[in-house]
DNA sequence: CTGAAAGCGCTTACAG
DNA sequence: CTGAAAGCGCTTACAG
């Protein structure tokens, strides 16, 4: 309705106030009569003042973006996941009135990043993606901008969110264990990612808790495509009851090699996911699986991002719940 | 090194000249000595001063800000298309002082933009999809936004820059015919999409072309996972020679569904697709198909919305090329 | 070729 | 409770 460019000075002349008067209605600092400050907010609502939020940062020293930083290189597997998160942080930022400033960068190029810290375009950062040694981390700690990270890290004095995955991977290790499996194969993927470590972990800690001993040869690392599809021969030749994969990926690798093989599941060989992405959300039989909720992940991760804007207080890490989902590839 | 956060007051004062004269330096708008702005640049480099862009902006009205919009409810075999296509933004966007602001939101709900153009936290949008009816271009053409779509939409006076689908899938569909194919089945999707018309239209094309009469009987539309099975059966009951699939999703599909039936490809039955995703990129045999440069697709929508915001031209539409894989699924 | 001054649209001590 | 004024860090007519 109208001219779309009302400033507070307009404001503040049609009222016959001050501008002063009218940012502290407004913003709701600073001491003010009552009814001043209604008089300025139903002035301002029905001639739909927007104030702008460019002019408010630089007087403030604060932009209201966060920077969302997302692998350039990714695998297939992974772009759900990571659009997910983002969802969950555009949800909660917005709710608190700010936007997310897209940074997509390959491994440990730091380039664009440093230039939109340079150029003071955001308050603060989120990662999407962790490495052992992560110079995006590094840089983030060396100009002391506040960030979070979506994932693990080692890094010390880190606010970080991540899915429970040992926990998890232990339940439904357990779960297994518990239907009478024991012989059950583990399909791994590279163990330098934080995330095998925390699965490999929850493995192990599950047939200790059972007092099981757990079967060596049975055990797979470092898969990639081919690997796996010959791993699948030798487990069952080693006459594995049930291939636990500790992703997605790996899981449909699996199934298609089984398929191929003729080897029906659950019938001949019992099938398990320590991850639960869409890629198989259709799969028939349907995958006993672990299910995380990544939206929330992107919104918790958001809301310590902001905590941390709003005045920090020591970093934490904080892990998310998840559910076993159990479907008809464990029938027995 | 030292403090970072010099200003150009520092600046001039250090030098003992005003800060007009170091602005113009920067900017090299102006009149201004090459001595002076030597002498300028000089310092700038040696103590490392990065301008406030959001103070430059504030005094320009610019944000250097573009807002890339993109589907909350995605199918999953799109996510890799936005995701380059973001790549290729980000790319001219960033050679040209502009970041990416995101914005994911659903099918025509507009709530999440029209906040950030009300916040002017941005300068222009690019749209990465688009509706026959669509209230995220209606909303931008009511602001007068400059914006750019990527894919085709048939709203007027709107730039946009797709592939060139039509004459795409006529190229192909000729190839299969200079083959000697002629019981060609065409797999497609839903015909309210604007990329299914186009395709079609190539098509069509192709045999008119070829003045080569098309089979009704083995033209599939509208197909959704269930229903193009069940084509798959119908198809080869009616000896379909090759399978011609509109989208990767659908050739995966069709692919399993052969596998199932234990067709083998090409000897029994033929596969081609009219895009190219990763999802096929690892198939045995590969797949014959049609290869899209999405990152190019990104950056000529980047480059054709600076140009808007560099004061426009008329808007216009921009048709990208393609290659033809051929690949042994079409072998006979 | 260079500079003083006003302006972009807000916020925020400092006074009253 | 309210306001005049300075400030955030830049740009840009307008003079000289």
């Amino acid at each position: 309705m109208g001219n779309e460019n009302i400033t507070i000075a307009d404001v503040a002349a049609a009222l016959g106030v001050s501008k002063t008067t009218v940012s502290r209605a407004i913003s709701g600092k600073g001491r003010i009569g009552d009814a001043t400050r209604q008089r300025v907010l139903a002035y301002i609502e029905e001639h739909n003042y927007r104030p702008n939020v460019i002019a408010k940062g630089l007087a403030q020293s604060v932009t209201f973006n966060i920077c969302v930083v997302m692998p350039d290189d990714y695998v297939l597997v992974d772009l759900p996941f990571f659009h997910e998160v983002i969802v969950g942080i555009q949800e909660t930022a917005s709710e608190n009135g700010y936007d997310i400033l897209l940074c997509v960068s390959r491994e440990n190029e730091t380039g664009h990043l440093r230039r939109i810290l340079d150029n003071r375009k955001v308050d603060g950062v989120i990662l999407l993606r962790t490495f052992l040694k992560d110079l995006h981390i590094e840089l983030l700690q060396e100009k002391k901008i506040p960030f979070v990270t979506a994932g693990s890290t080692l890094y010390r004095n880190t606010t970080q969110v991540d899915n429970d995955h040992s926990s998890a991977c232990a339940e439904l290790t357990l779960l297994l264990l518990s239907r009478g499996f024991r012989r059950i194969a583990l399909f791994g993927g590279a163990e330098s990612f934080v995330v095998t470590q925390s699965r490999l972990l929850g493995y192990h800690e599950a047939f200790a808790q059972a007092l099981i001993d757990e079967v060596p040869e049975l055990i797979f690392m470092n898969l990639d495509r081919e690997a796996a599809d010959a791993a699948v021969e030798t487990a069952i030749s080693r006459q594995a009851e049930c291939i636990l994969c500790m992703d997605d990926m790996l899981c449909s690798q699996v199934l298609g090699k089984l398929r191929m093989l003729q080897v029906s599941v659950p019938e001949e060989m019992c099938v398990a996911s320590y991850y639960n992405s869409s890629v198989l959300s259709h799969n028939v039989p349907d995958i006993t699986s672990l299910s995380f909720n990544e939206r929330e992940l992107g919104k918790e991760a958001c809301r310590l991002l902001l905590e941390q804007l709003a005045g920090a207080d020591a970093p934490k890490k904080l892990l998310l719940s998840y559910q076993i989902v159990e479907g008809s590839s464990t029938c027995r």
